[in-house]
DNA sequence: TTGTAGGCGTTATCAT
DNA sequence: ATGATAACGCCTACAA
């Protein structure tokens, strides 16, 4: 390896000067300038980020933490998009992403690992058990390091985070039924921890109760963004009878489940039961029928989440930061009008 | 930041003394060893990675490089079940993912991008005009950094490849068509310079020679891995009113494309005509009708490039790597008998 | 305009 | 069993 140390040696002059001109200081004599740049072309020069990290205490590195589990991260249908607008911005700022994946540490917290890294700071997409609030995620909020969030209220001096119209997406998902006749609305939540489930939650009672149709608690039930939970519940949800005649799912892929569980039992969609879903991910295109759902603006989610982290880096924004997209209901197949009413 | 200096102050030893036991030295006194660590935490301390790679030139960490345009990388159908295998792997055995995203670089190749960064090893995902063995190509082979490709063929003594039988596997797609009673089978390619595209074409043009078929040059065409390419091709190939019964392309998006197209003009799939694509990508099970294709394993192409560079890595195998998986075809609803013969 | 020297936090090689 | 001390490659006052 060449360092600045070989090209001053062979230049014949101190490193202090290599490292000026090479980071292009202004007080260099041009004529040892040129000199010191031939040099170091000859030599095949590169600098040394690691280096230069351990002084400057600046790696240009923004850290990734994905879920550890399965259908997180890259496999995960919504924060592929995701994560491909944060890796668009950060790089135009100069970044590179670092993504935590190393299983070898059990003390790791987001914090201990991103210290010991030195990333300058990092973007947080967590799926179920990771968003909940739990001791790391306090630790993080008070450790003054910068970071984002998607779906997770953080707050803390340098701490941002970005979601979408929760509460308003499943609430017009609502009214759009209401509006074709339906009021026994079955709700499959995500689960009982996440800020989003509830807003889900929320969004869905507000609509029923604005049109005075009261929401009947047996209605509502949790799939935990699960594929295989939400058939479970939408089976035992039609099982029992109930005049059930519109679905609404906090994802795209427990929507999906619920259409082909509903099919299984012998229903249509949507002649005799109308589905919605949450997200707007690929296969709600492709699904049979094509799934009527609310979109989530996931290029945009993580654009902002991006935009944000690198404010709060350049202590631009000490305050914390919240952001609310808006959603926007895509009405598709999978949605008609109620025909018992 | 608390260093081991600010805890062996604390602990009344020498700085030594504390990093041998922090690195689970054997030669250390009980006693003193506990004191340490006793001190370590209460000062909440955690060793830099950053210094520590200086010393040791080993940051635990492998560099990945996508290409630079869009629908490569985290959006590209084919690699987001790469990269989730990679990271898996290489997460296991102790290493972080490194995504080269900075932009902010000028003179920045393979080569000199992973030596500023002193990552232990790179993978490459690229497509189209990256995957072209350019200069840049021919730096890395020579420069000795351990690193395998998905697809690019990689020679040198710390380089690695993995792809698929791309040959065998356009050459199945082909007796099934010819099985199904089809002679006048168009080929959709990819472009001219990658080893994939070359090696699928070869495969059809020898099914087509093994079953004294022989090949119309003027069926054959290049789609560049493009949908809007391979839909302009489909559309010229078919007005040129040349008895074409079948279609296979280099890739199912190229399919799809061409599915749509042939819909538009009136043709029927697969009554009319069949299609059959390359990959089985997620869409394909979604496609209308349902793409038959040539499942590449997507995971394991991860899984061995990964498993290979580790060993690269740990200089267990010294010789140029070079491994092929089979294809599987998988029969869907896009091809049918032929009724024209 | 250029050189000297100290330091970033860690590991590693010697002694002791 | 422990402590000096010298790297690792780079940056940055400060001095000349």
């Amino acid at each position: 390896m060449v360092s600045i140390k070989d090209i001053a040696q062979k230049a014949g002059v101190s490193i202090s000067t290599v490292s000026r001109t090479l980071n292009n200081y202004t007080d260099v004599n041009p004529k040892t300038k040129e000199k010191i740049f031939r040099i170091a072309k000859e030599l095949n020069y590169y600098p040394n980020a690691v280096a230069r990290s351990l002084v400057q205490k600046k790696t240009n590195t923004i850290g990734v933490f994905f879920g550890n589990k399965i259908n997180s991260g890259f496999d995960h249908p919504f924060f592929q998009d995701v994560i491909s607008a944060v890796r668009e911005v950060v790089g135009n700022a100069g970044y590179d992403m670092l993504i935590f994946t190393n299983q070898k540490r059990e003390r790791g917290t987001y914090t201990t690992l991103s210290r010991e890294r030195s990333v300058d700071g990092i973007v947080l997409l967590l799926t179920g058990e990771g968003k909940k609030r739990d001791e790391h995620m306090l630790e993080l909020q008070e450790s003054g390091i910068p970071c984002t969030a998607i779906d997770i209220p953080l707050s803390g001096v340098k701490c941002g985070y970005v979601e979408s119209d929760n509460f308003n997406g499943t609430r017009a998902a609502v009214e759009h039924l209401i509006s074709l006749g339906h009021t026994g609305i079955a709700f499959i939540g995500g689960d009982e921890i996440s800020k989003t489930s509830y807003d889900r939650l929320r969004g869905y009672q507000q609509a029923l109760m604005d049109h005075k149709i009261g929401f009947d608690p047996s209605l509502i039930t949790l799939g935990y963004f699960e594929k295989s939970r939400a058939a479970e519940e939408t089976r035992k949800l039609m099982e029992r009878g109930k005049q059930i005649t519109a679905f609404i799912a906090a994802s795209d892929e427990m929507a999906i489940a619920a259409m082909q569980t509903l099919n299984e039992m012998g229903y249509r969609v949507p002649e005799d039961v109308s589905v919605i879903g949450f997200d707007d991910i690929r296969e709600a295109v492709y699904a049979q029928p094509a799934l009527t759902t609310v979109r989530q603006e996931k290029y945009k989610l993580g654009t902002v989440a991006a935009e944000v982290l690198l404010n709060l880096i350049d202590g631009k924004d000490p305050i914390c930061q919240h952001v609310v997209l808006p959603c926007e209901l895509i009405v598709r197949k999978s949605t008609a009008i109620c025909k018992k009413s």
